[in-house]
DNA sequence: ATGTATACGTACCGATCGGTAACATTGTCA
DNA sequence: TGACAATGTTACCGATCGGTACGTATACAT
């Protein structure tokens, strides 16, 4: 796991600002480890051992562990609506379509070792209290994902709209779940082939 | 932090062998710590003070942390089956009434204020590594539980059980989670409406 | 060159973590 | 009464927890 400050060197020669060069070596490596092995789990000062920066530097970005953890969140957050918007981009117009090529999407990643599930889900279970900061940027992804796919039931014409997206909404967390329970050839591995049947069964006739 | 020993001496006075008192006491309050707030954000100090024990006693029961956890996890599989099996025999031969029954419990469930969701999942979100003791016992329910689904699901006549089976699963856990993710009001009060769809789309015509 | 601001490193803090050694006390049953 | 088993008491262990006081190095502008 050496040698990356070589890369990071070559990736951030830019001549522009370089004011927070540490703070993104450091979100980088909590990313990693809060996600794969769980916040509760990392130490701060596994954190800053990996990223090759000292403990002071750590707090001089950011004013918390649960700080570090809600950050590490809200890239997560970027990222998700990133593969979610990608989902439905490939199939404009066509709700249906863009929550299958979603769920596909879930299904396959379930299915590696080591899965290790949602980030959000995940920190929500870490974290039961309603107002940590971890907690807050959980919550707030996991209404927009129920407002989305609540809208995309409506727009499939379903006859209960509200119904059909919270079961797919159930699904999903299922199939993230299911997915680092058990390992490969899992129960998530047939998301989208159970969504694709419960959304048959919930159009109008 | 006296005039405790009378109120457990009244309830225990039945004549049976009582070799282990403090053990009872040190499980039950670690299965309510535990589930409530997580393993990992409850420390031993905190169970034995509640439990009004002493650490040694704890550490003459339990093996350590990680074994009183397990513990507590194969406290939870033992009542767990006990409240499905009392759906099952609420609607005996009929699986389709059985796992309607099971769900609506669940459904209402997690309609409560701070609903925690299931102790096992939670535990398996906790604990990432497969070695460990309190993953074990919650691997071992999922594997208990999935089998159970796609008997069931077979025993409905659906054209493929292990899918619905599958899709059951999923369903399930995803209310568990939702359960704990959105309050009042969650997506997991509609598992059950959305199970009976689902189950209706994938019976044989 | 010198001032100034900013980033970084060494060393440390008190608290808590899981776990234990050694011994005193208690209740139970023979 | 004596013996055994269970529990309690006190004090402690090394490791790690999240977090910080404080001095140092580097960059840039004047």
């Amino acid at each position: 796991m050496p040698a990356d400050k070589n890369i990071e060197l070559s990736i951030n020669d830019d001549h522009a600002s370089a004011p927070p060069k540490a703070a993104k070596k450091i979100l980088d490596v909590a990313y990693d480890l809060f996600y794969r092995r769980g916040i509760r789990a990392i130490g701060v000062d596994e954190i800053v051992k990996r990223a090759g920066v000292t403990k002071p530097s750590l707090y001089r970005s950011f004013p918390s562990k649960d700080e570090l953890a809600a950050s590490y969140l809200r890239q997560y957050d970027l990222e998700y609506w990133e593969r979610f918007d990608e989902a439905v981009k490939a199939h404009p117009g066509d709700p249906r379509a863009q929550i299958k090529a979603f769920l596909t999407r879930i299904g396959k990643r379930t299915q590696v070792a080591d899965y290790r599930g949602c980030g959000m889900t995940n920190a929500a279970v870490e974290y039961p209290d309603h107002s940590h900061p971890a907690r807050v940027v959980s919550e707030a992804n996991k209404q927009e994902l129920r407002r989305r796919l609540r809208a995309m039931a409506g727009a499939m014409g379903a006859q209960d709209a509200d119904t059909l997206g919270d079961g797919l909404l159930l699904l999903i967390e299922g199939a993230y779940i299911s997915g680092q329970l058990f390992g490969l050839g899992g129960p998530a591995q047939s998301v989208a082939t159970n969504a694709d049947l419960l959304i048959e069964a919930s159009l109008k006739k």
